[in-house]
This record gives C-alpha cells, structure tokens and sequence, in this order.
RNA sequence: GGGCCCGUCGUCUAGUGGUCUAGGAUGCCGCUCUGACGAGGCGGAGAUCCGGGGUUCGAAUCCCCGCGGGCCCA
C-alpha cells in the first residue's frame, strides 16, 4: 500500500515567517512596474501620498492594504500596474510640528535653519512609514521623490506659471480666512468647524431716535467699533417699531441703521444682532448683500488698528477683555452668559481663523463650477453614492481658491517682481526656482530696472497636492509614459479628503489638460476604534498597527481590513475578525498540507467523478464572484465568498469525502479515479491561493512557493479562469450534499455514534444524490444507501425531507 | 435654519412589495471529537428589521412625520 505524506511539514502557519517573504519580495523586486512592457494595458493608481506628521494608526493601514489589494488584483487581470509611494511633505503640518518640537518662531529664525528642521522631521517619520508599507506586505514601487523635491515642486511651478498665463490666476485683496497663529490666508476648504464655549454679552444701546435702550447680545464686543448695523428679524414683533431707526453704539458714538432681516433668530440672545465688518462669515454674506462697505478694525498680526480707538494694539484676545471691562464700569453690560457654539479654526492649529483684508494670489474656480461638474459625470465612482459628497462641496463652493500662503516649508511661488515698477516677472518652467533666494532676471522687462525682488510666500500645500495625478502618470517627464497612463486609471481615497484632494485634482488637472484626471474613484470609510470611535490623537485611542502586527500577522489584518465593511462605510478595528483572520490562515495551511500530501496530475490523465465536478463547477462560480468583485474595487465580496468556499464547502464536505478515494487504501476506485481526486484537490486548492492573494499576499505565496512556483512567486500570476467543461449539472446538488451529510453527522452524534465509525443501517436518501452513492458510502460508513423513499413495511426515522435511516 | 447620506441579532452583512414566522458570517453558550486543522463535528440562545403613521389583499422593502448617527451648507 502506498503511503502518503504531505510535503508541507509543520501544522502551524507561523505569521513570522511573513518577514522572510517580504525580504523575498524585495530581493525579486516583484512590486517594480515595467516600463519597457508597451503591451499590457496600463492601471496606474494615485496612491495618497500620506503626509508623515506621525506614525499611521491601523486604520491608515487598512486604507493602503486595501489599495494594495486592488493592485495586486489589477495585476492578477493582466494589467501592467503602477502604485507608487511617496510622501507629502509641503504646508503646514510639519511647520506646526517643529515650530512646538523646538519652541521656535518661523518669524524669527533663519529660513534655511527652519527648512533643514522640517526636512529631518520628515525624514524621520517617513522611514517609519515605509517600514511599515513593507511589513503590511503594500506592494507600492517606493519613490525617494516626494511633493518637496526639485522635480516635484517644478512642476508645481511649471502649472502655475501655466496657469497663470492662461489668465486663470489673478491677484486681489479681499476679506480671506486668517490663522492669527500661523500667520496665513487658508482657503474655505481648510476650515474646520469646532464647538467652542464662550461668553455671549448683553450689552445695553440707546435707540439716537427715541432714547430708549435696547440690549444687543454679541460674542465679539472688541468689533463694537465697526458695528455697521443691528438687525432683527422681520416676525419679531418686539422690534417692529424700530425699522429704520437708529442705534447708538457704546464706547463710540456713531449710529447705525436697525432693519429687519431674517438671518436674525429670534430665539437667540434678545432677538437683536449687530452686524460687524468681518465678525463672522454671515457678517461678511449680510455685508456684502447690503453693499455695505467693510471696514477693517484687526490687523494682519491679529491686533485691533486706529479704528479701535484706545484699544488700538491690543491682540483680539485683550481688547474684548478690557471693552468688557470698560462697558462694565460703565454699567452697560446687562448680563453675561455661557454658551457653546460652533467657530471655524485652522485645520492644523485649531486657532480660531479671523476674516481679515489680505492681497492674494487666485486660482479661478467659481468660473469653473459646470465644467468640473461635467468631468465629475465621466468619472465612476465606487461606492456611487460617495459622488454626492463631492457634488454637494462643489455646489457650495463660494469664492476663488487663495492659493498663497505666508510660511514657509513649501513651494515657492515662482515671481520677481520689479523693485521700481512692481511689475511680475515669471520664469521658464521646467526647473525648481527659490525666488527668496535667486533670480534668474537680469532686468526688469519693462522699465529696465536692474533690481527684482523675489516673492517670499509659498503655495498653499494643496497646489502641489492637486498634481498627484499628473506625477504618477509621467506627466513633463516621460511623454510617452504619460500618453498611455492619462487619465489615470484609478484615485483611491478617503472620505475625508473630498473636498480637498479630489475636488483640486478635478480642478486643477482639468484646467491643465482638459481631461478628468481618473477613470475611477474609491472612496473609503474612515478608521474607527473598537467602540465605533474615531482615532484622534487627542481621545488617546489611537491604536498602533506594529503590536497588533506581531501577535496576528499582516495577512490577518488584511483579512480585518478586507472584511470587516462594505466600500465606503467606515471600519471599526476588531480583534474578532484579526482572530479569525488568522485562524483562517491557519485552516488554509493545513488544507494545503492535506492536499500536499498527494502528487500532482495533468487533467488528461484523470477521470472525474460527480463528486470532482461538483466542485469544480462551484468553483467556476467563485472565480466568476471573485474576478468581478475585484474589476469593480471590490475586496469585501472576494474574502468573504473564498472564505466561505474554502472552509464550509471545500474543506468541510469535498476533502472529507474525497478522503477514501485520494488514498485508496483498499483499492475500490481506479487509478484514474484516485488521480481525479488528486488532480481536483491540487486545481482547488491553486484556485483558492490565486483568488486569496491580492487580500493574503503572504500565507498564499509562502504556500505556493512550496507547492507550486518552482521556485517563483504566486504574485505574478494571473487569476484562474472558469473552464467550461466543468461546468456540469452536479453542480446544483451541492445544496442538497451539504444537508444530507449535516443530517449523517447529526444522527451519528445522536446516537452517540463517532464519525469515524460505522453506521450500519440502511439509509434512503434523495434520487438526486445518486451519484454520489460510493462517495457517500465511504464518507459516512453507511453500508447501504438507497436513492427512493423508505418501503411501507420497515420502520425509518426521518431526518429530512427525503432522507431516512432505518430503525 | 436648510440639504444630502445612513439606521436589520453583541459586531459585520443578505434582503429593493408576497418564497422573511428575516438568511449568512463572526462572537457567545452547551455537548462531542481529536489520524490536514490551535474554530474537526452537532446543537442552542441571540433582531418588536430605530419609533410612529400611511399606501396596499400583503412592507424590513414604497410614502409621510419623528428619533439617532455622519457629512455639507447657511
């Protein structure tokens, strides 16, 4: 009798050994795009350059597995895949970073000093990430390049100085959003709304016509000075009276209109409100629908100017609180009370933003408005309803974008400007310009003056970031490359970035080429913690993916990451499903430890049973389930449905009936039977890993590489494809095998029968099953199974419809 | 104040008018086995389908009003 032993020796897979294929990996450079194959269609992916202000959280990490995932599935379809991996390193973020590591001010520190700081910071941080896409087994070709390099920030420059030709950039001086800490205009998309407590006034005015006081609640008492206005609303009937009446402001004197106006609530405060030059954005909306003039009482640094009179000097902060003092003294404060209300604050800082005057570079956008709304409509969205979220930004968007910035870490805005004249000079693109420190102009084109001074400002870090799509794909760079890659294939992102990194990519890449900039979109949920909580920093339940790595292994965690959500939903961390992530890798290994204890065979050598076609035919099916999932961005069908194959239906009913024909220890079935098994097992079990591997990527190759590669990687081969011939009619049976062998298995416990012993019993079982009676017989030690329902004369218990065991 | 999205067992999900007295997975409980397996096998508990109203012969599924969560705008 032959013997069998598997050739795969250990019963545990051991998640460390996923170091060992990581290594391999990198030695056989498996992750490179080719780019001397002009053959294959090409899938480029706009990774998200993440930006390295610290160390990535497991849902960070679940995010790029998943982007992974779909490389490695685009790959498997035959596509030529770029996902390159490069880090964001312009704007605020880092600034802030440094500016609270060393306690320094940017203002007052030497340039180049400040820039080497930021440039080390981001260093640091950054080889932590790679450390980690590598352990998470991201298959990304690593770029040294990031968004801060020569080549990078030249296009940035090359796009303005474009862009600004083509009259889309102009210059203006408006009310902008102000971070007094970072001393910078911020576009409306870097605002973030926080509820904040504080004190709301009551303060006491005269009404100039009759004399008599009303009392006005407010917020911000230091912008008494440029009240231009007290509303209420026209339902209101306690202020009726006073339309078109004026009101005297304390401390100052001058008087103001009152009218009705709905904004005004009247449940808030006395129903009275007084408007001011850029106290808040309604404020600004009611000015300007008015036309009223603004008047601007806080200068740039953030302190009240002449306007304020003996206030003048004073930061916001210390006007308020010595205006509240002097209304008090002179008992013009009625009363004061807490309450908590919603500001917008600096998306970096959280200082709360000021609407100050500031002259500043544009990028026209509001002329865009139809036309990024078309290029939206040629773009597929998964999941389609995110496409709302972006619509919804768009339709709300009220103002061009203020694209310079007064810092510092980021791309210079490449202009000299006339020191006599004034007038703006920009250079050829095609290289990295420093104006603050350079200047390729010999002298001013128009007056001939010889001196031209650099502009000293950056561009706002959302400039560069809006050209990812365009670096990936080669654009200036490498022509030919670019004219197969764009419009790239596909932008996966998260959710929270909507507004920013997609709607300026559709922007800016459409003003450049005309184009939409991708074919696809993949919007992901954000990361949650294990209560449903979003990880911030400042709750401390940020969780650190290299324990978790450790004690589960990657393929574990993106198990986790593949299967814990549908697309789009956000995904709570799970030490369940990690649990069971690696169980299942631990059932697969042991699965192919089974099936590696028999030789391999070629199909014409082989005769099938039912049984082998059973499967096979299911089979077909979850290659058709899973290769469409994965075309449409899909992981969560794909880990849930090979799951499900695999352990409930391949491993729980196949191999266990399969078992008696693979050994053929007494030799009931022929040699080409035996090989049926054999060769079913092996086809099985090689579909299962190909279909595995974009969402396992190491437990498939360590696997395969033992089995099947020869020596070579599962990862680069490509998905199996249904083969007709087996598609066959057992494959409908399977439902009713599965629940024969369930109601065997049952009987058998009840009758306190193992498994492993005979039933010796007729039993009577649906016609249907027919040809599966050897397998069956084996299987269960039945000495007898009949295909017909039980005679009259002999006493059956029934187990199920159609399914009977004599008594 | 307005708009958009969402709300099914602890958790994730199937379900788009009748086959749903709601299916699966995971987790939990009990029993049992241990010869590919550290979740091998069998059984069990667990969901007033967010609440209310309506349309319909019939609603988790359609409509309206609430409530709760998320996002956007004012």
């Amino acid at each position: 009798m032959r013997d069998f032993k598997p050739a795969i020796k250990e019963k545990i897979w051991d998640p460390s050994k996923e170091l060992e294929l990581m290594r391999l990996w990198e030695k056989e450079g498996l992750h490179a795009f080719d780019y001397s194959d002009e053959k294959s269609p090409v899938f480029v992916i706009d990774t998200p350059p993440p930006y390295p202000s610290g160390r990535w959280h497991i849902g960070a990490v679940a995010h790029y597995t998943q982007i992974d995932m779909i490389a490695r599935a685009y790959r498997m379809l035959g596509y030529n895949v770029l996902v390159p991996f490069y880090t964001d390193r312009n704007g605020l973020p880092v600034e802030v970073q440094v500016e609270k590591t060393y306690n320094i001010n940017p203002r007052d520190y030497p340039r180049e000093e400040f820039l080497k700081l930021c440039k080390e910071f981001l260093n640091k941080v950054e080889a932590e990430l790679i450390e980690i896409v590598k352990r998470f087994g991201m298959s990304f070709e690593i770029w040294k390049d990031g968004t801060d390099s020569p080549v990078y920030r030249s296009i940035t420059q090359a796009t303005f100085i474009e862009l600004y030709k083509k009259g889309l950039i102009y210059e203006a001086e408006r009310p902008v959003n102000y971070c007094p800490r970072c001393k910078t205009t911020l576009a409306e998309a870097e605002l973030e709304i926080r509820e904040e407590d504080a004190w709301l006034y009551y303060i006491k005015f005269r009404v100039h016509e009759t004399g008599e006081e009303v009392v006005i609640a407010t917020t911000r008492p230091e912008l008494l000075c440029v009240c231009n206005l007290v509303i209420f609303n026209p339902a209101d009937e306690r202020y009726n009276h006073l339309e078109g009446k004026h009101a005297v402001v304390p401390l100052y004197n001058h008087h103001v209109k009152i009218i009705p106006h709905p904004y005004a609530r009247m449940d808030f405060g006395t129903g009275l409100v007084m408007m001011c030059s850029f106290g808040d954005k309604n404020d600004v909306m009611i000015h300007r629908e008015l036309q009223i003039p603004f008047k601007v009482a806080i200068t740039q640094d953030g302190r009240m100017n002449e306007l304020a009179g003996p206030y003048k000097g004073l930061s916001v902060v210390e006007a308020r609180r010595k205006i509240v003092e002097d209304l008090e003294k002179q008992g013009l404060i009625v009363k004061k009370e807490k309450i908590r209300h919603e500001i917008p604050v600096c998306w970096r800082c959280k200082t709360p933003i000021e609407y100050i005057l500031m002259k500043e570079y544009y990028l026209k956008q509001l002329d865009f408005r139809e036309e990024v709304l078309e290029i939206v409509d040629k773009i597929k969205f998964y999941p389609p309803e995110h496409k709302q979220l972006l619509l919804d930004w768009i339709n709300s968007v009220t103002t061009d974008w203020p694209i310079s910035r007064e810092r510092f870490y980021g791309t210079e805005i490449p202009i000299w400007y006339c020191k006599k004249c004034g007038h703006p000079h920009l250079p050829k693109p095609g290289r990295y310009y420093v104006p603050w420190r350079e200047n390729p102009f010999e002298k001013c084109e128009k007056c001939g003056c010889k001196e031209l001074v650099g502009e000293t400002r950056v561009f706002d870090t959302w400039m560069d970031s809006s050209i990812t799509a365009l670096y990936v794909s080669g654009y200036m760079r490498n022509e030919k490359l670019f004219r197969r890659a764009f419009p790239i294939a596909l932008r996966p992102q998260g959710k929270d970035i909507i507004r920013t990194w997609l709607y300026y990519t559709l922007l800016r890449v459409y003003q450049l080429t005309h184009k939409p900039a991708f074919q696809y979109v993949r919007i992901t949920g954000m990361g949650l913690d294990e209560k449903g909580e979003a990880m911030h920093k400042s709750k401390g339940n940020i969780i650190d993916p290299m324990p978790v790595v450790e004690k589960y292994g990657a393929d574990a965690v993106r198990f986790w990451a593949a299967g814990e959500v549908k697309l789009g939903s956000d995904y709570r961390f799970s030490k369940q499903r990690l649990k069971a992530g690696l169980a299942y890798a631990i059932k697969l290994w042991n699965i192919a430890r089974f099936v590696s204890s028999f030789p391999q065979v070629e199909l014409s050598e082989v005769k099938l049973r039912p049984l082998d076609l059973m499967i096979l035919g299911k089979l077909n099916d979850l290659i058709e389930t899973v290769t469409n999932a994965y075309r449409e961005m899909d992981v969560y069908t794909p880990i849930h449905e090979v799951y499900h194959y695999t352990w409930s239906i391949f491993a729980d009913h196949y191999i266990e009936a399969v078992k008696a024909r693979a050994y053929n220890r007494e030799n009931i079935f022929e040699e080409a039977e035996q090989k049926g098994a054999w060769f079913t097992l092996h086809h099985t079990l090689k579909s299962i890993l190909k279909l595995l591997a974009p969402i396992m990527p190491f437990i498939t190759d360590g696997i395969w590489r033992i089995l099947y590669g020869d020596g070579r990687s599962i990862h680069i081969e490509r998905f199996p494809k249904r083969v007709p011939e087996f598609d066959t009619e057992y494959k409908e049976r399977l439902n009713l095998f599965m629940k024969f062998n369930s109601c065997i298995w049952n009987y058998k416990k009840l009758q306190k029968i193992s498994l492993k012993d005979p039933l010796n019993r007729r039993v009577y079982a649906p016609s249907e099953l027919k040809d599966f009676k050897l397998d069956l017989e084996l299987m269960h030690k039945i000495p007898e199974i009949r295909f017909e329902e039980p005679p009259a004369d002999v006493s059956v218990r029934k187990l199920e419809e159609k399914i009977f065991v004599e008594e």
